[in-house]
DNA sequence: GCGTTTTTTTTGAACGTTCAAATACGATAT
DNA sequence: ATATCGTATTTGAACGTTCAAAAAAAACGC
C-alpha cells in the first residue's frame, strides 16, 4: 500500500479513473451513486479509490457546485462552557446532516469578530449560526443566517429564549426569597448587546414591580475570562460585594460569570448562600457540581443546537420557507447557591416556600426540579 | 449600497475587474500587492472591491495554488476545558500566521475520529494538529502532522510533555505527604492511549520506588462527560472511594476527571483534602477557583498551542527542517485539594514540609507556587 | 441483420482563482 | 522616426470537480 514513488500530492478523480480504466465522470457517478453504472465498473472504481486512498477535494466540488457543505459557527469565547458545549452539539448535528462545522470565536472583541466573519465568508460557508455577535453585522446577502442570541430580526432565522422574561423570573425568585438588594453582574464577552439589554430589562422590571428602584452601585460589568482574576473590572466586583450597602443576592448574566462572582465572594469570606445568593444563566455542566451548586436559568442548549442546525440546513435545502422565529422557554433550576435573605428590616413577610429553610441553606443538596412555574407561583406572594 | 438587482451570488474578481474597468489579473495583483500596478488603477480596483463587498473565494484560490491556509485541529471533547482552551489559543495563533482553524472533535470515539479526520483531509487542510487521537491513524502523506498527545513518533512533529515523569512526580508528591493508598482515575476520552499509558506508568513507578505494589481496586476508568454523572463507570468510582480499603489520595489523568472525582467525594461526604487528597492534570481555569482549588500538574497550554501552530506553519512554509521533538516540563501547582495523609500505621515519618499542616488543610488558601522542583526536594525524604 | 431504444460511458465546459507568458504602453536613447 | 527597454496590463491555461450533452455500447424488436 506504499506509493512513495508517486508525487506527494493527493490523488484526483483522474488518477482513480486511470487506474480503474474508466473516465472522470464515471468515478464521480460511483461516488455519488447516481447514474447507471455497471456493477463490474463500480467495483473496479471502488477498488481504485481504496487503492489510492482517494478523497474528494471539497474545494473543487464547492467551486463547481457553487455551494459548500460548511456551516460557520460564531461563538463568543471558547473558554466559556456555554459556547464550547454548544459547539460540540452543533458539530454533531451538522455532521448528521452532512455538513462540516467551521468554528470561529469573537473573543468578545468587535474587530476580532469582524475578521472571523470575513474568514467565514471567504470560505463561502453555506450558513452562519451566530451564537455571539455584535449588533453591527455586515450584510451577507448570499449566506443564510441563523441568530441564536440577540433579538428576533428581520432577516435570517431567530432561535432564542425570552431573555427578558427569564431574567425577570429569576429576579422574582430572589425577591420571593426576601432579597431586596439584588446585584446584577454582566460580562463583556456576551452573546449580543440586545441579549444583555433584555436580561437587564427583565431584572429592572422585576425590581420595579416589587417597588424597588435601580441602584447603579449594584450593577457591575466584568472583564472576560476566569484566568484574569485581577482585572480592573474584578475590582468593581469586589467593591460591590464588600461595600457597606452590599447586595444579599446577585443575578449573573451567565454561569461563567456567576463562577467569578462566587469565587470573589469566597475570597471575601462571604458565605454562599447564607450571606449571598447567586443566580446564573445557562446551566453549564459545572453548575451542577455539588461544590458549585449554582441556581441558574437553564437553557435547552442541545435543543437550541439541534434547532439551529435544522434551521440552517432547512433554509438551504428546503424550498418551503420555515418559520423564522422560535422562542424557547428556559427553566429556573434551583440549587444551593440561593437561600432566604438574611433577616433585615425589609423582610417583613418571609414567604412560605415549599422547602424548609434548613434545606435551602445546605449547598450540598441538589434540588434541580423547580421550574419556571415554581417561580411563577411564588412571585405574586411577594411582589407587592 | 444596495445591489438587490444583482444575482444572489457572491461577486468575483471578474465583477470587480469589470466595475474597475480592468482585468482579472490586475485585481488579483492589487489584492496581493504584488506586481507593478499604477496607483490610479489600484485606487479604482480598491473602490470596486469595497463597492461590491468582494471577498476572495478561498476554495478557488486553494484549487489553483494547490494548498490551503487551513489548519485542522483534532481535539477529544470540547466540553473538556483543556481542549476548548487549547482550541481558543490555536485559533488565535493560527490567525496571526494567516491561517484558519478547522476544528473537529473525536468525542473519544474511534469511529467519530475517523470520520472527522476524513473530513479534514477532504478539506485538504495544510496540516493537522492532533491534540487527541487513537494510535491507529490513517497515513496522510501529503498533510503535515503535529502531534501534541501520545509519544514521539517517526513521522510528523511531536510537541508534548514528559507524561511519565509528570505523573511520577505528582505521585511522589502524594507519597511525600504520607499517602500510601493512592488511587488512579482515568477517563475514556483521553488524548492518546500512549499518554494514558505513560501517565499510568509514572504512577506505578513512583509507587514501586516507594515499595508499594499496584492495587487494581484503586484504578478506575471513568466515562466521559460531567453531564452523565450516573454512568456505569461512575459507580466504579463510588465503590472505589467508599470501599473499606479506600484510598487517601487519588491521581486523576485530567482536571476534568478530577472534578468528577471531587464531586463524587462530595456526594459521599468525604472531606477534601482531610480525608481524600486529589491531584489532577492540566491546570484548567476551573482548578484555580477557590471552591475547587485543585492541586494539579500544570501544562503550558498557551505555549503548547503556540508551538504547535509554529511547528505546523513552519513545516509548511520553511524549507529548513525544524527539530521535530519538543518536550516540555510541566510543573506541579499545589493547591488546597491535597494535604498530609490522615494518620495511619504506615505514616511513620511525617515529612517536614515548608507549609504548616494547618495551612495545608485549608482549601481556600492558594499556594500555586510549588513546582516540580519542590516535589523533587521532598521525594527523597520519604521515598524509602 | 438492422433500425431503435435503453443503458452505460465519455467529452467539453465551467466554477473563481492564480501562474506564466504575452502584449500593450511610455519613455528614453539612438 | 525607430529601436530599445522597463513598466503596466491582459490573455490563456490550469487547479479538481460536476453538469449537460454527446457518444458509445448493449439490449431489444421485428
Amino acid at each position: 500500500m506504499d506509493h512513495s514513488g508517486a508525487a506527494a500530492r493527493p490523488p484526483t478523480v483522474i488518477d482513480v479513473a486511470n487506474l480503474a480504466g474508466t473516465s472522470r465522470q464515471t468515478v464521480s457517478n460511483v461516488i455519488h451513486g447516481k447514474a447507471h453504472v455497471r456493477e463490474q465498473t463500480r467495483k473496479r472504481v471502488l477498488a481504485a479509490i481504496a487503492e489510492l486512498e482517494y478523497r474528494p477535494n471539497v474545494a473543487a466540488r464547492h467551486l463547481k457546485r457553487r455551494r459548500t457543505n460548511v456551516l460557520g459557527v460564531l461563538v463568543g469565547d471558547l473558554a466559556n462552557p456555554f459556547y464550547s458545549e454548544a459547539a460540540r452539539h452543533i458539530e454533531h448535528y451538522a455532521e448528521q446532516r452532512g455538513y462540516t462545522m467551521l468554528l470561529a470565536s469573537t473573543g468578545g472583541e468587535r474587530e476580532t469578530e469582524q475578521r472571523r466573519v470575513e474568514s467565514l465568508i471567504e470560505h463561502r460557508v453555506a450558513a452562519v449560526i451566530f451564537l455571539a455577535y455584535s449588533s453591527q453585522q455586515p450584510t451577507i446577502e448570499y449566506i443564510t443566517c441563523v441568530f441564536v442570541a440577540g433579538l428576533p430580526t428581520s432577516h435570517g432565522v431567530f432561535i432564542g429564549v425570552d431573555e427578558r422574561k427569564s431574567a425577570e423570573q429569576a429576579t422574582s425568585f430572589l425577591l420571593s426569597l426576601g432579597h431586596r438588594r439584588i446585584g446584577y453582574v454582566n460580562t463583556i464577552v456576551s452573546s449580543h448587546p440586545d441579549s444583555d439589554k433584555a436580561r437587564f430589562a427583565g431584572y429592572r422590571r422585576a425590581l420595579s414591580k416589587a417597588g424597588i428602584g435601580l441602584d447603579d452601585a449594584l450593577v457591575v460589568r466584568l472583564g472576560s475570562g476566569i484566568e484574569t482574576p485581577e482585572s480592573v473590572r474584578q475590582h468593581d466586583l469586589q467593591r460591590m460585594l464588600s461595600g457597606p450597602g452590599r447586595p444579599t443576592a446577585v443575578l449573573c448574566a451567565a454561569d461563567y460569570t456567576a463562577l467569578q462572582v462566587m469565587d470573589c465572594a469566597d475570597g471575601l469570606g462571604l458565605a454562599i448562600p447564607q450571606q449571598l445568593s447567586i443566580v446564573g444563566f445557562d446551566d453549564t455542566a459545572y453548575s451542577a457540581l455539588r461544590r458549585i451548586s449554582l441556581t441558574t436559568v437553564s437553557y435547552p442548549l442541545r435543543e437550541i443546537a439541534r434547532l439551529s442546525v435544522d434551521a440552517a440546513v432547512g433554509a438551504l435545502e428546503d424550498s418551503a420557507p420555515k418559520r423564522n422565529r422560535i422562542l424557547m422557554q428556559p427553566e429556573l433550576v434551583v440549587r444551593g447557591s440561593t437561600a432566604l435573605a438574611p433577616t433585615s428590616p425589609e423582610t417583613v413577610d418571609p414567604p412560605a416556600t415549599d422547602a424548609s429553610p434548613d434545606e435551602q441553606r445546605r449547598p450540598q443538596v441538589r434540588r434541580s426540579v423547580s421550574t419556571v412555574d415554581t417561580v411563577r407561583v411564588r412571585r405574586p406572594r411577594n411582589a407587592r
